[in-house]
DNA sequence: CTCTGTGAACTCTTTCACAGCA
DNA sequence: TGCTGTGAAAGAGTTCACAGAG
């Protein structure tokens, strides 16, 4: 009986948008008890209003009806769903154009992740200071990832590097990574990994475009 | 019969892994007349084999039974659905860290990107030099898109200024939009928008993260 | 009367499993 | 025998549509 309230599986599809709905909902600010409906969420977000409405009831949000969502409690919840009621310390491997910008990246901060290593295997970077941070040298991961807890590592090395590191990080015990490199990984079960290919996302635009121009004549909106 | 061999639409799900695949093909580089089976395929990509199947047979590629796709073939068939047939200009607004990581990242013109225009509106950047081509202010875009062909435009700006560039590109004449500032834009019909957001991608795997901790006991693999 | 919460229908995607060609 | 190509089954995700709370 009771038992189980919220189903304990929040479908994948729905995990990629809470950070959506979170940064909407913080972007609508809102004054201390303000409220907001599904419909004027969905637009924040850019999905449709049945979407929010059933996204939300995964984890048992509720909403009043006639009213809407309170805001306040609907960020607290989000935030707890997402894990960011604590700090997560990253470390960054790959000092090159990307991994500088990650490392300035102000948004990572804001949002509850932390820069706590930064790392390359070069003499000219290692030792330098990139927002904050002091570059340390590759082999000094696992000594810095468990002074630190760090169980999020961000690749932003060139693809050749890139087995090679996450090898390491799995070594010193990050179990959670996030591969800006364009290749594919492989890593133990249990790890996981997330892709981000900055060429991948423009040849996705490539193909809608190009067959925009092919499809001759065929409204475009 | 004969008519329509491939049937027109190639789902959106094919369309984000054929890029993967082009990679993973030119990685696998391949002397003149390689081939290469779904399985080996699927590896390198990091999906199934039934999916590669599935997902070129999409295009009527011609496999050999028994012996696997040529993959020399296969790369022509894939750059060619995904229209890499021509180089596209791209031009990049907002010249941070991540602006310039852009346009400095050399994998956009190895897959076909080019940097035609780099733009901003501040006057300590326009003007300047990076990667190789000089920055322009932002009221400019337009002669730029025309005089470039510009059909891409890349958003990395601030999230606050992200809505104003993209209405700006629209103006231009530019019709597909990768917006990396963290915040939804709203673009008339027929305009593609995709977005990428790094702290969104932390932020999903801070959630599974979170849940493995949670979730006591239960085997991570 | 408004807006949530949610079964049910529908659509998209993945996976299975096997017929058939080389 | 090995591997592709593909229907058909299974599984996810989305949207509809409406009962019912406030």
């Amino acid at each position: 009986m009771a038992g189980t309230p919220p189903p304990q599986t929040i479908p994948e599809a729905t995990v990629a948008r809470l950070p959506i709905y979170l940064r909407s909902l913080q972007e609508f600010a809102a004054d201390e008890n303000a409220t907001i409906s599904s419909g004027r969420l969905a637009e924040l977000a850019g999905v449709n209003a049945a979407k929010v409405r059933k996204d939300l009831s995964y984890f048992g949000s509720y909403g009043t009806r006639g009213v809407g969502y309170d805001v306040r409690q609907l960020v607290v919840e989000i935030r707890r769903e997402l894990g960011l009621t604590h700090d997560w310390p990253t470390a960054i491997v790959g000092m090159g154009n990307l991994g500088r910008a990650l490392a300035n990246y102000a948004g990572f901060s804001e949002r509850g992740f932390s820069i706590a290593a930064l790392l390359d295997t070069s003499d000219d970077k290692v030792g330098t200071v990139m927002g904050g941070t002091k570059v340390s040298h590759l082999d000094d991961m696992e000594g810095l990832v468990e002074r630190h807890s760090i169980s999020i590592g961000i690749i932003a090395t060139p693809a050749i590097a890139a087995q090679d590191v996450a090898e390491r990080m799995v070594g010193a015990g990050i179990e959670s990574i996030l591969n800006f490199a364009p290749t594919v990984i492989s890593v133990p079960e249990g790890i996981l990994v997330r892709k981000v290919d900055l060429a991948v996302e423009l040849q996705i635009l490539s193909f809608y475009q190009e067959r925009r121009a092919t499809d001759a004549g065929s409204a475009a909106g």
